[in-house]
DNA sequence: CTAAGATAGACAACATCGTTGTCCATATAG
DNA sequence: CTATATGGACAACGATGTTGTCTATCTTAG
């Protein structure tokens, strides 16, 4: 393997393996049904993306994907739709009781796995790692397009 | 944004800037139509994944979803597939050369990509990063059901 | 105030990529 | 030789994305 191929590969077994660890821990916590996409999903609506055509911005897929995906949530009781009464064409999405929990449940299991690694390379290291990629990718975006952008 | 979150968002920000930096200078090399996808199976073709069958395994994908791919590829022109004379049912899949200059191409451009981040973080936080990385996730196994898997 | 344009959401048609199930030809083991 | 396992192809289906179109509603320019 050339060198400079590795660090894309690892970087994305990482996030794999955080992922995969983080699902399995939320199917015991009452969270059998989320996929990884939810997840993200939920956070970019707690965080204000809170209709179809925001959160596709948001997460840089259409509006009708973006609606389709709320759907989904809807559908796994994580958020319903209220009309907006300031705006008679908008939805507002919001979370429900359980999407509120599932958040709630991926940062504490997120919290474990990052002490986990912590304790597996040192607060140090992960500290530096962490400020590494910091460094090296943009501020605050989040695009969500990863099976279409993939595949 | 709790603490435990952002570590796994910025490993696929990374991931994802990287891959892109990749195709932009792949387009730019005679790869236009080249998809991160395609990369990655060339290297398990190259590594001798070289039937549908092995490359479903070696990929983590049923042989019929590894067959599709092979046969788009096919069609970008990247692969073909000759028959094995030790064993009929078999088609191996060999790389042509546009298959080849694909992969010379993207080591290049990685082993580019690589240095820049060295200049940027400074090579020993670089190999940090890296060894950090192996340290945390498996030895060589690289599935790569990304759609089907986050979405 | 009204008319033009922008925006939100729904619906439909379609593409891509994964799945499972089935089938046939061919290898391999008992 | 026969039973089982394997490789590949074909079909049907599901999930998720896309674009295009449509209506309702909001916003802005004149």
């Amino acid at each position: 393997m050339s060198n400079g191929f590795e660090l894309p590969l690892r970087l994305l077994m990482a996030f794999r393996v955080l992922i995969d660890a983080l699902h399995e821990e939320l199917a015991e916590r009452g969270h059998p049904g989320m996929r990884p996409m939810h997840g993200f999903v939920l956070q970019a609506v707690a965080r204000g993306a809170d209709s179809a055509a925001s959160l596709g911005r948001t997460l840089g897929v259409s509006k009708q994907a973006a609606g389709k995906t709320i759907e989904t949530l809807e559908g796994l009781g994580y958020v319903t739709r209220v009309p907006d009464p300031a705006d008679s064409r908008r939805k507002t999405v919001v979370l429900t009781d359980l999407g509120v929990d599932a958040l709630r449940r991926s940062a504490e299991v997120f919290d474990e796995l990052r002490t986990r690694w912590a304790a597996e390379l040192g607060a140090g290291r992960l500290d530096d790692l962490e400020d590494a990629l910091r460094r090296m990718t943009p501020g605050d975006l989040f695009r969500l397009d990863v099976p279409g952008w993939f595949g």
